[in-house]
DNA sequence: CGGTATCCCCCAAGATACTG
DNA sequence: CAGTATCTTGGGGGATACCG
């Protein structure tokens, strides 16, 4: 059954939250989005690019989770080229670019638990 | 098929990351696992204090997240009286208050999103 | 009180093949 | 080059009932 409520609920874009944690979880939580806004954090890239960067990513998967990025803004997709090959190009937007100081957070303190308890490889 | 890797790849308790954003977000990330932490950051709760003050969690849900949670050293079980009914509280580890600034990072980003494009109800 | 047990559904994500 | 199409699978998560 579902626990009692009670309110500081946010709702954006339609749907609902239980808190702001919740909402930024949701924008780039996911095995994959936190990894591509930061691969994106100091320069924009390509397609291949990206995937080159994130070893284990399959092509489909890169290829829903950067629309799904876009799609809530915080990545813009830009199109050089009609015929093939093209290039496309992947930066942050504005608004992707005010979860910097995040995705800095996030990978300081990756960072941190890799260097007590894991090895690099 | 799989895109070309290259490494800096990162090993923790036998699971392999692709970079420390990765792991990082594989501790913390999916649905609820900020969420708790940051319910628990000022203060040790009982279970069913957490699941009041998250609204929307399954108790199911709760107990798995707690779980993992549990098993990756970020929070600690606590349980007091022998007979129903009994008392548990969680609260963090040390590992768990090393994240605290993260998860500050987390809350504060989401407070932004939700002021610019969310309402509270 | 603080959970499990059970059942179910959906979707994130992988593997592989193919295309504009 | 930058993706789709198709199929499959694992597990996250919900609903409800029950237990020590």
């Amino acid at each position: 059954m579902r626990i009692e409520c009670q309110s500081d609920l946010v709702k954006v874009s339609g749907k609902l939250y239980p808190c702001t944690v919740s909402l930024a979880m949701d924008l780039i939580g996911g095995k994959w989005k936190a990894v591509i806004l930061y691969h994106l954090k100091d320069s924009a890239k390509r397609y291949s690019e990206l995937g080159k960067e994130m070893p284990g990513v399959t092509e489909r998967t890169l290829s829903l989770q950067l629309k799904q990025l876009e799609e809530d803004g915080l990545i813009s997709r830009q199109v050089y080229g009609e015929k093939p090959p093209i290039k496309v190009i992947y930066r942050l937007t504005d608004f992707g670019k005010s979860c910097i100081p995040l995705l800095d957070a996030i990978l300081g303190w990756g960072n941190q638990v890799a260097a007590q308890k894991g090895e690099f490889v």
